[in-house]
DNA sequence: CTTGTGCCGGAAATCGATTACCACCAAGCT
DNA sequence: AGCTTGGTGGTAATCGATTTCCGGCACAAG
């Protein structure tokens, strides 16, 4: 493994040389940088990002935590983290936390031992510990969720509003019972959803019923589950807001079992606009949050905290969330 | 920021006490490993990995380069790399190369300089250019594409064959022109498919035309834009074979467009399974691949070749691929 | 001709850990 | 008693780069 001193021994300068002429940084006699430059070639001389990350108190690596790569929402961010990073230079490390704190807190272990330049998460609670991060001063962007523990830039959808917005277009299309598949209780966003639902429900002058309220997790198992529970009471629910995609499709599964068609049997709003969306019948109707451009905004404003001594205040942008109507919510 | 002197001078002790304590290599004196713990904690010190990998020549980071974290197959794979990984107390570092050989090798670099312990790559080419992997001897290993220019262990999927059965069977099904919807040419999953394809029609006895043959992006878009021109030929063919889950998106959205439904008026098998695959109706028939586990095992090889001197012969892991009859491919 | 001013490149310090090597001490053996 | 042995812990080298500091040289001004 060639190093910088066995190029600057090949060039016959010194290693101080090498560095410069590779770097720029310094003005090199163009005789000099001429040799070094062959030697590098001559070598096949790759410099050690370890060593230059150690001296240099930096790195160029992103460290992304969400809960769950293979959910579509979250792989849209990381697509937008991923090619924002990328074209400043940063690479990213992905972290699957399975909404699992003692998991999560690994990483964020991790994030502060290998000094990451920065952290993007989708904290698994609003009191997740990030202290490790805190204590080496490594800039946390939260995306999605909330984060009450850090003091720390958010870029948020607002899925209370989204989701009273949702609710309310189910009871304009006159579904009588609405229920609700949440995801599971501290994490912001599922709090958020059920809070809209809830709102919603008031302002119609409707009673709410943990009856028809099931929390579980955003995979396609916990959507089948609930729904199946909810569609085999008694009183079924005649309307459903699903809080994900994944849930959705586990849910659409289940009524799918039970012989209910969506619409016109049950009404059914889904978060996440999915591209299979359109290609079930009738086509669902769904509340598309701006995945992509929450994970691009979220590397922008982790990349302006990199470095020295940028440490503007925080900011919390909300973006808005839009209901697309499509023939599953309507009779 | 607490470095290791920092704690040695507060517990009194030197460096290498400290190193040894937290390390349990060699036994410390039970008193002295107290106060060294009580210094840490007091500090809130975390050792510096990078300082650390550079004197200890290895990282516990693996690159893994596919081309798209938004194609559900890859981001399978990706989680079964990730799970297995973590396992094993390595971090991942997740690329997406777009199908894109500069933005490929530009990561390949990456993980070559920051000293990656290995790398998992889905090359773009068999040709990709991996050099500056092989000069540091860092292990690499391929799943779902081969990489000839290497020498390296590969798991793959027998595409060709599953895409014979896959045709042999709307042949079977009585389908009379069947079209092919490929990916680029250069990516061998996608060269394969097409092979197989064409041995199918060959056992049969049936031409093959390069008419009804299309390569595009294994994206959404790609498979649209594919499927409508096929559609709308003067003679339109009544069956498709696609070559991803993505594509078929796109597939099914023109078809749907020119009011041809699946299965009846035009037969579709697709490569990959989907959760939305029995969704839609009639539901889709498709070719699973088993990408979790193609995951993990990729991931077991690599570690298998991380460390010292680990090198064995390579092998090449060839799963089979799940032909799953649905309604799509039935009249 | 001397002094001042840049500029360039080399020697060496530095980043923060791990670890080879050695000094020291206590215990065991002849 | 003297010597060996084994276990501990400290000193300093080391990993491979970057960067500070300084010496030497060239050129301009006085």
């Amino acid at each position: 493994m060639a190093t910088i001193s066995d190029v600057a021994a090949l060039a016959g300068v010194s290693t101080a040389t090498v560095s410069r002429a590779l770097n720029g940084k310094s003005t090199v006699d163009p005789v000099l940088a001429e040799r070094v430059a062959g030697a590098v070639a001559q070598l096949g001389y790759t410099p050690n990002g370890l060593a230059r990350s150690l001296r240099r108190r930096e790195t160029a690596v992103l460290a992304l935590i969400i809960s769950d790569v293979e959910n579509p929402f979250f792989t849209a961010i990381a697509r937008g983290v991923e090619d924002t990073a990328q074209a400043a230079g940063f690479s990213v490390m992905l972290c699957n936390s399975d909404e699992n704190t003692a998991k999560e807190l690994r990483y964020v272990e991790v994030a502060a031992r290998e000094r990451r330049a920065g952290v993007i998460m989708s904290p698994t609670t609003g009191e997740s510990d990030v202290r490790p991060l805190l204590a080496h001063g490594t800039p946390i962007v939260t995306v999605d969720r909330r984060l009450d523990s850090a003091d720390c830039d958010a870029v948020l959808v607002d899925s209370r509003v989204a989701a009273r917005d949702a609710v309310r277009h189910l009871i304009d299309g006159g579904y009588e019972r609405i229920a609700c598949i949440a995801g599971p209780p501290g994490i912001t966003t599922a709090d958020d959803r059920l809070d809209g639902y809830r709102d919603a429900l008031h302002e119609a002058g409707r009673e709410y019923s943990a009856d028809l309220v099931r929390r579980c997790e955003f995979r396609e198992t916990g959507g089948y589950e609930a729904a199946k529970q909810l569609l085999t009471k008694a009183d079924p629910p005649d309307a459903l807001l699903v809080s994900s995609s994944t849930m959705s499709v586990g849910a659409l599964q289940a009524m799918a079992e039970l012989g209910r068609g969506s619409g016109r049997d049950v009404g059914i709003v889904s978060f996440d606009d999915a591209p299979w969306a359109t290609l079930i019948s009738p086509a669902l109707t769904v509340v598309a949050q701006p995945a992509h451009a929450m994970g691009q905004l979220a590397a922008r404003l982790l990349l302006d905290r990199v470095g020295p001594g940028r440490t503007h205040a925080t900011t919390t942008t909300t973006l808005a969330a839009q209901l697309i109507v499509r023939g599953s919510s309507t009779r």
